[in-house]
DNA sequence: CAGTGAGCGAGCTTCCGCTTGACTT
């Protein structure tokens, strides 16, 4: 008889059937198997006239959950119990993590298996890692199962604790959660800013100075202090346009910018200090989902859903290895293919005597290795026969895999001090003496500082070939890109590698946020939401609840803390009662710059009110683009929308909003 | 008297994380 091995994913599957032989038989899960209801249709007839069945979890019978099989699992469910009944032995191969603990257990459950049953565990694919993870299996481990269940628990009791309390404050529909809501309220505080923000002007003056020598070039120097005082830059600036009262800076008028410029152009500078300092850049780690999806973003312009699904394509066609990963660990041979690579691409000198390690950060769980090329020898992007984005993102992984094993970048960097009387003023520059890992791979987007300076000596005088003053505005704070998004959310350790992408997709559907251009705005809907949340919940949106909650988790999965009392003291004496006492109603926006207008929710919409007068707003008018104007053009009826609106924006509002966007199933 | 339509009321919505296809837009 033969042992059953199963795993997560089929196409794993296959490439470790291809390692244990025939001996074994493996088969996938395809993720969880078990879950709980997530509507009243899935719920059980006999439950469901309990008080709990909504939540599917009995928290006066010690927070219980009641699991159900989704239908889409049924038929896996019956072929891996006939094979398990076939088989000796069961090894739950399930990912090395909190989730596949958890997987692990349900398999148990839903299986019905009896003792004939280990805990199998691999963080890498490698003929290796596989062999040795069959020799050593391990009991199951319920601790760390039961901190699984304890974080499933809370996100239910979120999500359907508190979102019923949008469904009566502003309208039905809508969802709250402690990924969505912290992502939302993330969002939202930029968006406020953005609006709050009143420019400053600031004067800016540059010299085209002249060095000596035949053929010389001139070079660009910037006024850095005027008389020992430095001069304001957009930093020194408050959101109110207003130079901040702590601030030593000194604001000049366009008048005084002026006179610098005439000042320089008749008396040229004199060089008062250059200062040379070598300076080494290490190459970026390998890829993990989100480096990969921010990687993508910027240099193929591929938003992260897209990332994932082209990703998935790769690795189901043994291109790459698994893309939901948040470590950048290499196996040895994966190291060893990165550096021969490289060795043949540019020679023995290309690489660092000992290879680079590289670790994850403390919050990982690390289940898997980094995104990288699959095998012990890397396939060049020409040689794959693959095409368009396929090759696009391959080449990126390659080249970032590889590159992770070179030398570092080594350069120079000058700063020049000149002076000109009291006027001050600075030009640096960098040389590039090795590119490194640069030959290869770079996604340097920071092109300041790149001009080349010439010889000069200190106390040398130079003529100012031409100066000018130029004002600028302090701009507001910049929107997140869907990149960006993610990159804030798994620093703040909110999220999972799979489900990255997916935070975004909810915050569209719910039409609370939507791109304008590759940037993310939060509609009027997401800002009163999230005014209202951070109101009445103001510990959910909290980027550092997800934090706190993974440390109860591991005291939980180290057996220090028991679930039930770490769940009482969570939702008894803590959310239900902050819900029972959450005030019904929507919050009123003020907006800080119209006085008198409030936007908030009537009757399921999202109006703006003035003078007691309520008039609808659409939701793809973004917010920060309001004007005078177009608060007037509003109150007085007009459908005030972006002229150049296309695309992704969400159109206006319905009454009936379409919850997931997924069609309802129809009664059968 | 049968068919239509306005108006009303009841019931439902919702989470996060792990996986792929099978479905429409």
């Amino acid at each position: 008889m033969k042992t059953l091995v199963i795993v997560e994913s089929p196409a794993k599957g296959k490439k470790i059937q291809g390692y244990l032989g025939s001996a074994y038989k493996v088969k996938a899960s395809f993720g969880h198997i078990r879950d709980l209801p997530a509507k009243k249709e899935d719920i059980p007839k006999k439950y469901q006239g309990e008080a709990w069945a909504r939540l599917g979890i009995d928290v006066q019978g010690g927070f219980q959950p009641l699991y159900i099989i989704p239908a889409d699992k049924k038929a896996v469910i019956a072929e891996l119990k006939k094979l398990a009944g076939e088989a000796d032995e069961v090894l739950l191969a399930t990912d090395g993590d909190r989730e596949g603990e958890g997987i692990a257990w349900h398999l148990v459950r839903a299986l019905g298996l009896k003792g004939n049953f280990k805990r199998m565990v691999f963080h890498e694919i490698t003929e290796d890692a596989i062999r040795k993870a069959v020799q050593n299996t391990r009991p199951l481990d319920y601790a760390l199962v039961g901190a699984q269940e304890s974080r499933r628990i809370l996100d239910r009791l979120c999500g359907y604790g508190v979102s019923p309390a949008l469904w009566q404050s502003i309208g039905s529909g809508l969802s709250a959660g402690r990924v969505q809501s912290a992502a939302l309220a993330a969002l939202a505080r930029r968006e406020r800013a953005r609006m709050d923000h009143v420019p400053a002007d600031y004067w800016r003056v540059l010299a085209q100075v002249m060095p000596e020598g035949e053929g010389a070039e001139p070079f660009t120097a910037v006024v850095v202090s005027i008389k020992g005082q430095g001069l304001a830059g957009p930093k020194d600036f408050g959101a109110d346009g207003q130079l901040k009262s702590d601030s030593p800076a000194l604001a000049i008028t366009g008048e005084q910018a002026a006179r610098t410029v005439a000042f320089l152009k008749a008396k040229g500078v004199k060089v008062a200090k250059v200062e040379t300092s070598a300076y080494s850049t290490k190459p970026p780690a390998p890829f993990t989902t989100s480096t990969l999806q921010q990687a993508a973003s910027r240099a193929l312009k591929m938003g992260p859903k897209r990332t994932m699904e082209v990703a998935q394509r790769l690795y189901e066609g043994g291109r790459i290895t698994y893309m939901r990963t948040d470590s950048p660990a290499l196996s040895e041979e994966a190291t060893e293919a990165a550096r021969a690579v490289a060795v043949g691409l540019f020679g023995a000198g290309s690489i660092p005597a000992a290879p680079r390690t590289f670790a994850a950060k403390g919050n990982a769980q690390e289940a898997h290795e980094a995104i990288r090329p699959a095998g012990k020898d890397f396939k060049a992007p020409d040689q794959t026969g693959l095409a368009g984005e396929e090759l696009s993102l391959y080449r990126l992984i390659f080249t970032r895999t590889v590159a992770s094993q070179m030398t570092d970048l080594q350069g120079s960097k000058t700063t020049l001090h000149l002076k000109s009387g009291g006027v001050g003023l600075q030009s640096s520059g960098r040389v590039v003496l090795d590119p490194g890992f640069t030959r290869l791979y770079n996604d340097d987007t920071d092109k300041k500082d790149e001009q080349q300076l010439p010889n000069v000596a200190e106390g040398q005088a130079l003529p100012v070939q031409d100066a000018r003053a130029e004002v600028k505005k302090t701009p507001a704070p910049g929107r997140f890109t869907e990149a960006s998004l993610i990159k804030a959310l798994e620093n703040a350790g909110v999220g999972r590698p799979s489900t990255y992408a997916n935070i975004i997709e909810v915050l569209k559907n719910r039409q609370y946020t939507a791109l304008v251009k590759d940037q993310l705005y939060v509609t009027w809907l997401g800002l009163v939401v999230a005014a209202y949340l951070q109101d009445q919940f103001p510990a959910l949106v909290d980027l550092a609840f997800t934090v706190k909650m993974e440390r109860d988790l591991d005291r939980i999965a180290a057996g220090e803390l028991q679930r039930e009392a770490y769940l009482t003291e969570f939702w008894t004496n803590g959310l239900a009662q902050t819900i029972r006492a959450a005030r019904h109603g929507p919050p009123a926006l003020a907006l800080n710059k119209f006085a008198g207008v409030v936007v908030t929710a009537r009757q399921e919409q999202i109006v703006m009110v003035r003078d007691g007068k309520a008039v609808p707003l659409a939701l793809d008018l973004v917010p920060d683009t309001l004007t005078p104007e177009g608060v007037e053009r509003i109150m007085a009826g007009e459908t005030v929308r972006p002229r150049a609106s296309r695309g992704a924006a969400p159109s206006g509002q319905s009454k009936k909003r379409k919850g997931t966007g997924k069609p309802r199933k129809k009664a059968s």
